[in-house]
DNA sequence: AGATGTGAATGGGTTCACAGCA
DNA sequence: TGCTGTGAACCCATTCACATCT
């Protein structure tokens, strides 16, 4: 595997996404100024970014949906299907299950958790909940490979602790707080939105 | 004002918030070393960052820890209270509500939207909500500064027109879709759940 | 001794510019 | 002609290394 960048596999997930779409609607081939207007990125840093998945478009008829689509994918998307645990069934929770793609072919939600006693032992949006004493011989016992984490800032420190000691391997943590954990094996992706809304504040007052 | 990196504006903002909280423990002063830690960043970094904000440490006593929380404060912070606006009250327009701060001194949720009748002309969460048809005129006549827009795919580029031909200063936008705006006074920020998560996944699987 | 602030070096990411192709 | 792919140049971000301070 070629070394790349973490910021290039992000844009390659946003192309994809947008390629998606186009197929669906039928679109055939396209250019990288149109992929690149569309993800408002340049044309060169789109082509840049497709050197690394090994698809070469033609000079004169740019690129083909169907088959560049087929070559993102195998790049960027894991090889086996991986099991989804989401932690916090709050407003938040329920946003990401609302957003979840069911007929994901690669990510697979296999549980939810909270701690509350109304939310649990139920089925909520097509998923089994479970308390979060349950959390760690659950992740142990189906090598689930990621979490999602939402839940509120008090409780996601005690939480990074119970997933610290399993075989997980990445955390999407949408709480308010850095999580430590000594398991350097876990990618730990954050996404902190009031974070991004400060910074929104901070750049939309004095842009450049 | 010198010139600053996007991403120092964000690091200072995810110090800031550490800080804050340090200061309600009644912590006085910290190191730079530590800070870093806690935000899971080299001790350089930090210094480097809190270059731009101008306040200086002593290398006995590392930082007085009000003192620098204020410093970054009078630099990230827009002068004027932000007014904001929220648009699409499902799930994930309520997690924001849940997570807004509510004693926010410079960011003031003012009014939210959203399109099906069961949920305007109310008050949720303690925020008045109205039709999006209002959008337009409200934005305008109430000088709004910023706008959430968390509505689903189907939606989002229509808000976008909207917002388009008003005064408004940035959006923070939750849809699953890159907005095309021929405003190029409107800063904006994305944030997409579903990318962050196929993104961990990647890295979760060969990090490195 | 053990911090800080910062010039200099390094490393990465983006854009430029152009050869090559249909 | 008008695109693609890509070396080279440029630019920005991070880290190193160290003079400086208490």
């Amino acid at each position: 595997m070629n070394k790349i960048s973490e910021k290039s596999v992000y844009r390659l997930i946003v192309y994809k996404t947008l390629l998606d779409k186009l197929m669906e609607e039928g679109r055939e081939k396209l250019f990288s100024y149109e992929l690149a207007k569309m993800a408002s990125i340049s044309p060169e840093q789109v082509r840049r970014d497709l050197m690394a998945v090994g698809y070469f478009g033609s000079p004169a008829h740019g690129y083909n949906v169907k088959e560049l689509c087929a070559s993102i994918a195998a790049f960027i998307d894991p090889e086996q299907r991986q099991k989804v645990v989401l932690i916090g069934i709050g407003n938040l929770g329920k946003a990401i299950l609302d957003h979840f793609p069911r007929q994901s072919r690669k990510l697979e939600i296999v549980a939810i958790f909270d701690n509350s006693p109304e939310k649990i032992n139920r089925v909520i949006q097509g998923y089994r909940s479970y308390h979060i004493d349950k959390l760690k011989d659950f992740v142990v016992e189906n090598a689930v490979d990621l979490a999602i984490i939402t839940v509120p800032a008090n409780a996601a420190q005690q939480i990074a602790g119970i997933l610290n000691n399993t075989n997980l391997k990445g955390i999407l943590n949408f709480s308010p707080v850095q999580l430590q954990l000594s398991n350097s094996k876990i990618f730990v992706e954050r996404v902190d939105m009031m974070v991004s809304l400060q910074k929104t504040a901070y750049w939309a007052n004095f842009n450049r």
